[in-house]
DNA sequence: TTGAAAGCGCTAACAA
DNA sequence: TTGTTAGCGCTTTCAA
């Protein structure tokens, strides 16, 4: 553990010790430092002199403290490596940044109870001006409920749910959308394999459902994936198996290109005997073999539209309960119609 | 861009609320939140309920004021979110977050002078334990002369450099071993395509020259991509052209993937006419057809490590100068000895 | 245009 | 065991 000892870096100058130097009140270095009110040229420049010579920077700590609004947006996350998350969370912090806002991240290993409130707690811990929760999974939903109502708090997820603004990419629709283009290239049904859901059901799934019942096809059970492409070539292999399968529709590229390597090794092909579907668009699916058919999703602009919501937050306006956007489905070449 | 309005949401409890509440003194409040000193069961069950009640939460801008070690650790990239960064940050992350800190994530997007400056500068208005730079690229480059010295600060690279501790992955050692087995599978070469640089010239670039050299090969010009796959997949189609490239060693997995691609559509099998190396071990690296014979960079570890010099600078001590691993090559099957 | 004084929310030192 | 008194480094009145 770390210990509270003094630090061998040389203690850093304060704006007392630039006053000093330059001849002038504690005041006078504050004005010039904020650009604000009216300082003489004589004083500025000797004042700027100082700050220069002695590397000074105004502490951080004190301006918190001094009525100024924080300038740090937490991030809270189950995740932050893969694609999705970091995506958000790039479009989060490059709005923020753009604001003059920093982003602090921390994870939430676990929706266990003990884990996420010792993360939120953390997070708590500096002084915040809002904070976005990820709830793709249940460690973000748990650690939304964790969040004092005190403190601006928007949500991001993939089906609209009532509670603090969200901003939303309207899985389901997407998803439905797919299925549809499925069935009408001659399918009976569409097989679902999920990722890891937040709740009982994600967007996804209810779109991809929805839209079979609609067409009145048959509704297989969904089978459920881990967040690893190796899972999805297990489920992929054992998939082989049900000569029923002729369409597959995965929760995300990674495990769709999972399933398609466990379908190759099988022996079958894709799209010839089996046709298979992502979710999200990596960045590597349009250099998959085949080319993957999935759905863009624009996370960075979802990032950036969840900062939009913090932003209207903090300055004291009420903001939309929901920013909604539809993904885009993009057809490659891993679709086709079923084999005759 | 945000005003300074009111906020609607209502002002956070401070400690003299709690105090008033608890029919107790300030101090006697700070002492039940510290946990130190003395102070009577009776009270100290009041001021809980009081600090229950009431929301409180100590505010980190006065604390950190106060002599208190602000807990929070800034990591400045030049992107957050390609996977070598994301799970470094990842890694840095979950060892920061080990020990109480939180971590705030700010990308600097370009080199630029004023880019640079203004990044910095708002990291900078953080209080901040301390910082971890990645030097992965030429923003993370620029960054890093710009902290002042009186901050903890370490870095992260592919290959050693004067300057603060740093966290390294030897990059060159085991591009030069990759080098060695095409070698040794009887190429006459090995072509090289690299990402973009932060220097002159990466560790990976320079493991690899070194061990052409080392073995009287001729040393091909590198051919530069980008970030993108798709650079990847254009230079694979170029390549494919050459009859003498028979093998082809990539600064990244996702350009070695584009590469496969662009050779495959050109007409070339893999690795039956060439052979092809990534770089990073990504989670999809095993999935490729042909899974791709790459080098593991344990990216986590690293920002662990990185996390961890940082630590003892913070604690006052004298971390090592360099902490470096070496990455291990894995070899799959995208490489081959050459055609006959 | 400038400085003196007050105070942000908290902890540390000192008495009691 | 507890309260009183001082600040931490800065910004913000308020006078001058």
């Amino acid at each position: 553990m770390l210990r509270a000892m003094p630090n061998n870096t040389p203690k850093p100058p304060v704006i007392s010790d630039v006053a000093r130097r330059a001849g002038v009140s504690v005041p006078t270095v504050s004005r010039v430092l904020n650009g604000a009110a009216y300082v003489s040229e004589e004083k500025r420049s000797k004042v700027m002199k100082a700050i220069e010579e002695l590397d000074f920077r105004p502490s951080a700590a004190a301006r918190a403290l001094v009525a100024r609004q924080p300038k740090l947006i937490a991030v809270i996350a189950g995740n932050t490596s893969r694609y999705g998350y970091a995506e958000t969370i790039r479009g989060i912090e490059e709005s923020a940044r753009g604001a003059g806002y920093t982003v602090s991240i921390t994870v939430v290993e676990s929706a266990e109870d003990e884990i996420v409130a010792r993360a939120v707690s953390l997070v708590l811990d500096q002084p915040l001006a809002g904070v976005v929760v990820l709830k793709f999974d249940p460690p973000g939903v748990a650690a939304l409920h964790r969040i004092p109502k005190s403190i601006p708090t928007v949500s991001i997820s993939g089906v609209r749910e009532v509670g603090v603004p969200q901003a939303v990419l309207a899985e389901a629709d997407a998803a439905a959308e797919v299925v549809d283009y499925l069935l009408g290239l001659g399918h009976e049904t569409v097989q679902h394999v999920r990722v890891p859901p937040s709740r009982k059901e994600d967007g996804r799934t209810t779109g991809w459902r929805r839209a079979l019942v609609a067409h009145g096809a048959r509704v297989p059970v969904p089978v459920d994936a881990g967040w690893e492409p190796e899972s999805g070539r297990e489920i992929g292999r054992a998939l082989a198996a049900d000569p029923a399968v002729t369409a597959v529709f995965c929760g995300n590229d990674e495990i769709a290109m999972g399933v398609i390597r466990g379908l190759t090794e099988a022996g079958k092909s894709v799209p010839g005997d089996v046709s298979v579907v992502g979710f999200d668009d990596h960045p590597l699916a349009r250099m998959w073999t085949p080319p993957l058919t999935t759905v863009d999703q624009d996370f960075a602009g979802l990032g950036s539209r969840a900062y939009g919501l913090l932003e209207t937050l903090i300055a004291g306006g009420k903001p939309k309960k929901f920013s909604s956007e539809r993904p885009t489905v993009i057809i490659r070449e891993s679709t086709a119609p079923p084999p005759a």
